[in-house]
RNA sequence: GCCGUGUUGGUCAAUCGGUUAAGACGCCUCCCUUUCACGGAGGAAUGACGGGUUCGACUCCCGUACAUGGUACCA
């Protein structure tokens, strides 16, 4: 395998919102394989017909476009080895199945839910341990129990059936993982698993095995979840002959959640307050809809970025890297073993490092979304002024009007108790005087602005330090944002005049 | 229950038998800043437990504990 090109996929099931683990996955195969200069192919295994979910194909496509990954073959570029969804490669997976029946290397089973039903039943009360293996298919309905007439009989009056992987007996299966070495099982503990489903759709144990196989998969990544079936994946491949060109495999470490332990879930991010979704995702049975990391305010670069280093390391300080500088380090071998725990803030903490280092015309695009709702015009520009004024202090983009509405609207209350306790005759004068000051200054710049100020506080006698928080609250509505002089020359002259006689009128009537 | 996998500060983590056990997030203190933030300087905080192997173990081996994944005609 390692002479021939690299080809890696990301094979997500269309059921739904694109979890953070999933984006992870996404991009370490999507790292890997720029890496090493090879292909990134999207397959979509819809094997489940009763689990579809309309969009949801689409969604992940948007998704990955959304975190600047793009597939080198998908169903929407299909390349030379499609189709690129399971649903239209039906045809494909029977004759390999029918192939292990023939060599003894699976069987037909006949048996109903009831009856699996009742064995497992059974099963759990005697073993321990219900599962459908060499010790089980010698009592339950199939071609290795039933006589050959009996078996063609059953075919001929079309009953439903299964395909199941026969597996062998007293055998111990070892494979090296990438990342965590050699891994064995003992087949006597793995069950016969369907690989032909009676609707005749394959289930996902042949489905990948033969589509890495027909697809030219050179090494294959996925969620630690699917560890235990390696085995039956592992006989498959040499089953089916391939085994010469099996992929590598290596499995990823959990995303797990902040508090407690186990698999970070949607409903854990609704608990926590934080999304888990790549984008925003409305599910068409129920309605219901989640947050996505881009709604929230990510940038994708940040989001990635964080995602990469959630279980990678490339044994650098540096944790900021741009996507180029992730391919040139990325090595599977420096993944994890563990499990990490998810933490919201370290990701918004990557968020405002982007935000510092993104150019502030960039910004007023993405900001844009979150200030629709506003029912203000804003020019372009001059939202890409503010934005330069109060970046440092964002996290999330959405946090941006929030924290510079007031260049744009007239804040709707001040934060009176600020200005309170040092509101007394003399400074109410100063205020006075001080817009009729700024009502005649011809100059209004930042730097006039502060020398008229000045001017005002040498003239009211009071102490500068007593009129700048009150200015400031007066122009803002709170202690928060940018400089009051930047503030003011970016309102404009009439604005903050305004503002000043307002909140004069406000104090003094209360 | 059984099987697999994992376990360095609160979190992400470096270390590939010999270090004062990095760094980052968060937290605390101070400085800067007539607001908030940014920035700067400090600080608290770590090898699950028990056995080995070794001159020497966070690093290797074996147990135990705990956690987690699987145990579907779902992926």
């Amino acid at each position: 395998m390692s002479n021939s090109k690299v080809r890696v996929r990301f094979a997500p099931s269309p059921t739904g919102g694109l979890h953070l683990g999933g984006v992870r996955t996404v991009l370490y195969n999507y790292l890997f394989a720029r890496h090493h200069g090879g292909d990134f192919v999207l397959r979509i295994e819809d094997t489940d017909q009763s689990r579809f979910v309309a969009g949801a194909e689409e969604y992940i496509m948007q998704c990955l476009d959304w975190c600047g990954i793009q597939p080198d073959e998908s169903p929407l570029k299909p390349g030379a080895y499609g189709p690129y969804r399971q649903s239209e490669r039906k045809p494909m997976y029977a004759q390999y199945a029918h192939q292990l029946v023939e060599q003894g290397n699976a069987y037909i089973a006949f048996d109903t839910p009831e009856d699996l039903e009742s064995m497992r039943e059974k099963y759990k009360s005697e073993h321990h341990n219900a599962q459908y293996d060499s010790r089980t298919r010698a009592f339950m309905r199939n071609s290795l129990t039933l006589s050959k007439e009996a078996v063609d009989t059953l075919l001929a009056n079309n009953t439903p059936h299964v395909i199941r992987i026969k597996m062998p007996v007293n055998e111990t299966l070892v494979f090296t993982d990438m990342i965590r070495g050699e891994v064995s099982f003992e087949t006597n503990l793995v069950d016969d698993k369907v690989l032909l489903k009676a609707d005749g759709m394959p289930t996902y144990h042949l489905a990948v095995v033969v589509d890495d196989y027909l697809m030219k998969i050179s090494h294959a990544f996925r969620g630690e979840e699917w560890l235990p079936s390696a085995p039956v994946h592992l006989l498959l491949w040499k089953y089916l002959g391939w085994e010469a060109v099996m992929p590598q495999w290596a499995h990823l470490p959990l995303i797990l959640k902040p508090d407690g332990n186990g698999k970070l879930s949607k409903r854990d991010g609704e608990r926590l307050g934080f999304p888990v979704f790549a984008m925003d995702w409305t599910d068409p049975r129920t309605n219901e809809a989640t947050t996505g990391f881009r709604e929230r305010g990510f940038l994708p670069e940040a989001f990635t970025n964080m995602l990469a280093m959630l279980g990678w390391n490339s044994g650098l300080e540096q944790e900021i890297f741009t996507m180029e500088e992730l391919v040139q380090h990325f090595s599977i071998e420096r993944v994890h073993k563990g499990g990490a725990k998810f933490d919201y803030e370290k990701a918004k903490w990557f968020n405002h490092q982007y935000i510092q280092k993104t150019d502030n015309v960039r910004l007023a695009e993405l900001i844009q979304p979150f200030i629709a709702d506003k029912n203000v015009a804003i020019e372009p520009s001059k939202l890409a002024t503010v934005i330069g004024l109060v970046k440092e202090r964002l996290h999330l983009l959405s946090e941006f009007w929030d924290q510079a509405g007031f260049f744009f609207v007239r804040p709707e209350s001040i934060d009176n108790s600020a200005i309170q306790a040092k509101w007394t005759d003399t400074t109410k004068q100063f205020f006075v005087l001080l817009a009729e000051k700024f009502a005649a200054t011809a100059d209004w710049s930042h730097d006039n602005i502060e020398l008229v100020f000045n001017e005002a506080v040498a003239e009211a006698g009071i102490k500068k330090g007593e009129a700048m928080l009150p200015l400031r609250v007066m122009l803002v509505g709170g202690k928060f944002g940018p400089g009051v002089f930047a503030i003011a020359e970016q309102i404009g002259k009439e604005e903050t005049v305004r503002r000043i006689e307002n909140a004069i009128q406000l104090l003094t009537n209360s």
